[in-house]
DNA sequence: TTTTAGTGCAGGTCTAGACCACGTTCTCTC
DNA sequence: GAGAGAACGTGGTCTAGACCTGCACTAAAA
């Protein structure tokens, strides 16, 4: 039974300047996450069109994007269907923070350092810059539950983030890179080994010098622009990696 | 530089019942794959709508398929271009032969034990099976150019490998799982972390006791069935761990 | 010579229709 | 009552336009 698009609060504002398909998308979101269960109908795409006062096609882009996350899925003669929600255990450009609520322990962390650098060669290498373009370097001893679980480095250039090292050390730098800067990590790449503890690490870490740590790089970007370039180190018995694997090529289960 | 559509070869059936945004989606993918350089300029959409007789918003169906499998991408105000096929460094179920190969490095294994054995409690609960279940367990000595690389343990319940003890212990496990029992690797889970080498496993890589890690379970299915538990130890100094991510809910990455 | 304002073309969005294939459901017939 | 077929509604595809913003390039102005 498709729901009537009556049942759909809120509406479409033409002079926003976002586009209809967008806002269509978002108010749909929303009326599913509100009234409807997985395996609920959505109304019809002709439904939606004439509820909205929209061509279908618009409608179309709107459930496009939303089948493009796999949050509704549709069935050719039947309609359109709310998905069970993924379970999204994968391995995210979410920052320390996020981690490890998400791992039920609790986040704090002590600033290193809070400064403007030049970058150094290697620097200028990893962030794709000119030798000596102005940094933020950011070092943090990151806890969990009270007790030391990595020490962090994030490098991202000055342009970026105007005045940041004005104010207090953020505690939250994704948050605060999104919420006051609009830069919304959109992807990124993490190398990932082991390494040995050297000895300022293994005394900020509090464990012994040569100590098996997982280092982990990751450069983090918006659009096309790289904006954090960041290196930590792991203590190796508190923290593992997990991540999910797919063949190349192998299609996405289907969870009906 | 666009190309001319003029110098895309084939053209559409319109009494073949495909669909005709399918036809030119194929049509747009040999063209590329033939004479389009990464980087190059398609055609604007305009142009091929004249090129082949069709509206715009049929060929950007053709475009947005191909953009959804990160073949080309759009710049809005430049054109459309043809991106750098992946370099596929991503983490995958892939063999250790293909990965070595795929790094350029020649691959080689000396087989430490080949044999079937009762499932231990830990490996009972790894693989989601009775206890004493009949595994076949196949361990080795990874060389990559004629150096220890890394210690691999695979452990795959013998009832779905019937024979394989038989004969000579495989080259690539994967090949022999997929070529001789169909069992094609689709989805699985690494668990990564760092740890410090053990005497034997130092020995077998020759590095010192106590020199870094890294530890990779995998688990890996077919269907809902898992067929293979690994352990690997990989040696810190000749092997890092490639990593994609993406935030929940963006869109993929455009690799520049 | 440097800066600025066009201009043209790229993709982005949107419309108001059309016909098709497919699945359900109802009705008519046997 | 059971089966066949028609009617209806769904998403799938397609058209031929429209106007928007963003980018590169160029010609004119400073």
């Amino acid at each position: 039974m498709a729901a009537s698009a009556a049942a759909i609060t809120g509406d479409i504002d033409r002079a926003s300047g976002v586009a209809i398909y967008i806002q269509l998308r978002e108010l749909l979101r929303s009326y599913i996450a509100e009234s409807c269960p997985p395996g609920s109908a959505l109304p019809s795409e002709r439904d939606l069109a004439e509820r909205f006062g929209l061509a279908r096609m618009t409608v179309r882009q709107a459930i496009d994007a939303l089948v493009g996350e796999e949050v509704i899925e549709r069935v050719v003669g039947l309609g359109t269907f709310v998905r069970r929600p993924k379970l999204d255990l994968q391995v995210k450009l979410t920052s320390y923070s996020e981690e490890m609520q998400r791992r039920g322990m609790v986040p704090a962390a002590k600033v290193l350092s809070f400064e403007q650098i030049g970058a150094s060669a290697f620097l200028a290498r990893e962030l794709q810059l000119d030798e000596g373009t102005p940094l933020v370097r950011f070092r943090r001893l990151l806890l969990a539950d009270g007790e030391p679980m990595s020490v962090d480095e994030n490098f991202i250039p000055a342009h970026r983030v105007p005045g940041l090292l004005d104010g207090e050390p953020p505690t939250s730098l994704y948050n605060v890179l999104s919420e006051q800067f609009g830069l919304v990590m959109e992807w990124g790449e993490d190398m990932i080994e082991a390494t040995a503890a050297s000895p300022s690490t293994a005394r900020l870490l509090n464990v012994e010098v040569g100590s098996p740590l997982l280092k982990i790089q990751r450069h983090a970007f918006v659009a096309r622009a790289m904006v954090d370039y960041s290196v930590s180190y792991y203590r190796a018995d508190r923290y593992k990696l997990w991540v999910p694997l797919q063949r190349p090529g192998a299609r996405r289960a289907r969870n009906h």
